[in-house]
DNA sequence: GATGAATGAGATTTCATTCAT
DNA sequence: AATGAATGAAATCTCATTCAT
């Protein structure tokens, strides 16, 4: 998956479809097991929420047993930290894998994100479930999702600065501003996408998120006051 | 809208704060033992999440018995809902008060929200906690916020088409596109706050997402292409 | 009910079917409300059983409100305990009206009570389900049955005796146990009758009943051995 | 019969009596739990009835934790209809058990059903107050018994047929009813046994039942007008 | 490495009862 | 007389975790 983020942003979240072979050795058995509970707890995630969701049913539908996930992870705690960082994969992947103008950069990450929500309901579905389950004062999985976010944040902070730089992107914005809007257009709009799916035009909605990003940073142009679209 | 709190919309978002005096009739009662017992989960609720938050401590928050919820809503889901229903008003209440130009009303309402956000916490971080809570498939809470969130976009629809017809807005955009992405814009914006309070500045943030919504659908000037901000 | 018993044993059983006028005065009003509670009581227990009848449900059955059976008899085993004996009374009716020729009269005690059954479905199983209610060693309904049972097997024994006396029942027959066996046989039939209402031929086990008393205590003529039936 | 206790009719009714030495494999300690909890609930049954008896005290009284039943059976019901389906064992054992003299055999089985319940008073309140139980219209104990009741009258109805058959029964009898009519009596008088041990003569009553059966269905002799008895 | 038997805390819910209205 | 708000005990069931196999 991520070893081809160059072709283009939407293919770093494509599934990744590995077979499951009998692996040969001690650890490759360990390694798929684990792999098999964190994609199971994915599932269950998604459909049915963090604390609905017990470690038996987690070890059954991975087909293994009840007791799996505590043999692997010690505690559910733990299991959801892991799955949490392995949902966030997606959206760190495409945006490391941005180049190029730091402002179209920022327009296809948009698309490209929102595009793996709709083609990837489930495990997208499973992220935003532990997202919100995140947002109470006291969860255990805030600290994981406060350090991701900042980092999003930051690269996307990275972008903005570098398109100033380089006069691509208007200097009357604050990056640090700009990257949270960004940030949070793309969580509110994809968390709407899931509450009610038939509900939202997944292009109207795209585009609109496009033309919020490019026509407040763009520069105005001196002579040309129209902003291109 | 926020340096005025005499308008409807914004005290809207004011505390309730009624005191709680033994009332004389039975209806009296009973309307005060659920408003207290709908507080009271909706503080444990902003605290420890949806599913960590039992009835019998919302009944001993409320300073009542362990019985009282079921006693009164049957049900934790029946609870919940009137809950989720009861912490949406605040955003309906500044939508339904906006008035005059669409588009500085637009404006407004995401200072407004954000801003309640800001200062009142609890409540917001109960509201999120809820909608996080409706993300999974099976969630119960999905269908409220499904009613909700369409009813949201709906208002901010028709400010856009009103101004729109108004020529105060582009007609290059998707009222209904851009309704789901202010939707979303206040939604992912304002849970960040609340997941990371102290990562960010909520000012830049504010302006920002200021900027989109203007910068994107101000008609631009036929002869002064500097877009106002 | 038990002003016209010499007609027919069968019309004891007939459902009572007085009118639910409202009376003029405290007392009047105080006996409906009561009859009204133990008949709702008799038809939740029949359909639910009596643990899993509530005497909040007893009173909104009643057409009243959750309090009125704590207000009308002080607990709910006391409500049973009247439920119970009122439940009786239809059985007892019938035995006590029986006149003539002491084995028609438990021929047609036979009858009338499996038929009642047959016809009274609803309170037949209330009084079935209240009586097995008494079976567990600590019933507190216990004693009220074993009153009843030892009173309805102390007439059928009287019975009995009386037959002896007059030459029309064998001598070679214990009066008590044939007792105990005819009550049973009653019980047991009639138990069978609601746990499976279509299973069971009606008139076939009815006829069963009756030729099993016959037979068994009709003495034997001397010159024709035929028994009659 | 009961003289006899080595046929396997009567053993049936003999108790179980296994020893609890701990097991050595996982599926014996699986047996043995599930073994004592049915036993454990047997006993609660019989002493306390259906609705007073919770999971929790069954783990107890058998010695193990509260939740054990949950853990092997998934829900109260299923534990109740498994007690339900064993303590019906001994019935189903002496009937299958029958041989010989179709008539005679029914004789039999009257004294060794009342017997069983005489001196196995616990197991037989047991079995009763699940029968009890059974009698509500919504009850889910009431398929079992059904099916149970069904197959008892079956057996009994196939014995009558034979008699008939060979000519040991008279051919005037309906078999159908007279199953009916003898499962009744076992069940009634049995009951009554057990709401109140001191008031009824189990000789006399167990006579009494014997010669009702003997006589209704003896074929009546052309030379010696006296039934034997 | 993997299983699943067992535990016991804790959740929701039901409900008999008390008592103020 | 009647209501129903409120209580708190107790029920069933779920489940994370421990541990023997």
């Amino acid at each position: 998956m991520s070893s081809t983020p160059r072709t283009s942003a939407t293919s770093a979240f494509e599934p990744a479809g590995q077979a499951k072979t009998p692996p040969r050795t001690k650890q490759e058995r360990r390694d798929q097991a684990e792999q098999s509970l964190v994609e199971a707890a994915s599932r269950l995630v998604a459909r049915r929420g963090v604390d609905q969701t017990s470690v038996a049913d987690v070890g059954t539908e991975a087909g293994y047993s009840r007791g799996l996930v505590n043999h692997h992870f010690g505690s559910k705690v733990a299991l959801l930290q892991r799955v949490a960082r392995e949902s966030q994969r997606s959206l760190v992947d495409v945006v490391e894998a941005l180049t190029g103008d730091p402002l179209e950069s920022l327009v296809v990450l948009i698309r490209s994100y929102l595009t793996w929500i709709d083609r990837n309901p489930a495990e997208a579905r499973a992220f935003f479930a532990l997202w919100g389950a995140a947002l109470p004062e006291e969860s255990v999985l805030r600290e994981v999702f406060a350090e991701f976010d900042s980092r999003i944040r930051t690269q996307i902070e990275e972008y903005v600065r570098a398109g100033q730089e380089h006069g691509i992107i208007r200097i009357d914005v604050e990056p640090a501003g700009v990257a949270a809007a960004i940030t949070g257009m793309l969580r509110g709009t994809g968390a709407q996408l899931l509450v009610a799916p038939g509900q939202i035009d997944f292009e109207a909605a795209c585009t609109a998120c496009e033309q919020f990003v490019r026509r407040a940073l763009t520069v105005p142009g001196p002579s040309s006051p129209r902003v291109r679209d």
